[in-house]
DNA sequence: ATCAGATGTTAACTTCAAGCAACATTATGG
DNA sequence: CCATAATGTTGCTTGAAGTTAACATCTGAT
């Protein structure tokens, strides 16, 4: 990451939250199932310092192993819910709206100040 | 990635479908915000790149772009059930057995075939 | 209590992901 | 339809993520 990026470095802290959380979960889930972090690594396919910074909820970390995580345990069913479209009610409600395929504000046409 | 990681460049079907559909569904809550690709990557602090690869479902992204972006959206608590202790109904089974803090298989002792 | 194995830590190295910029393409609003 | 904005695409640069390895520490089964 050429920049410092913020949102990987200094997350908010609900994402920080969120992400120690989920790392947690995955990390019970797998002590559940018996399984080390050099093996999950090797289901996975990354190696078992990955899968160390998956269960601390490093930011930085590729979707890709966390996903593959879930996707070792048995867990990826619980992904699809996520920003379903059909559970999101604020947006749905936006929807009413309208529902292009690209965000465009109106335009204030005859606002011309 | 020094190495070819086999989860982020041919990550398994499953894996790679269930990124792709968390992709379209964060850019259709986007689209329903009005927001367009800059400004949610403005909230969430990366350029607009970022935001596009996320919505592609790109493997090799950070998860903090992800849950950045779901955080930006509004749609953060959404993934607070997944891998849920509490819902992993396998994990639970298993455990009935024990819930160590590192994983160890118990030693076959008398079995030296 | 002891010992084997799992996990944490550190370091050096390699490679790709993210940033940036310019341009092409597509879609939307008027 | 046309103009404009949004999104996709490409190439370049650079810094950070991931790998490997060796060692330290902690945990748990016996």
């Amino acid at each position: 990451m050429p920049n410092p990026t913020t949102i990987a470095t200094m997350p908010p802290a609900a994402v920080e939250t969120a992400l120690e959380r989920l790392g947690q979960n995955i990390r019970t889930a797998r002590l559940r199932r018996l399984l080390t972090q050099a093996q999950l690594a090797e289901r996975v396919g990354v190696s078992r310092f990955v899968v160390a910074g998956v269960e601390q909820g490093k930011p930085s970390t590729g979707i890709a192993a966390y996903v593959g995580a879930l996707w070792a345990l048995g867990l990826l069913e619980d992904l699809l819910p996520v920003a379903d479209p059909s559970e999101d009610a604020q947006g749905m409600a936006l929807e009413r709206a309208r529902a292009p395929k690209r965000a465009r504000r109106a335009q204030t046409l005859d606002d011309d100040f």
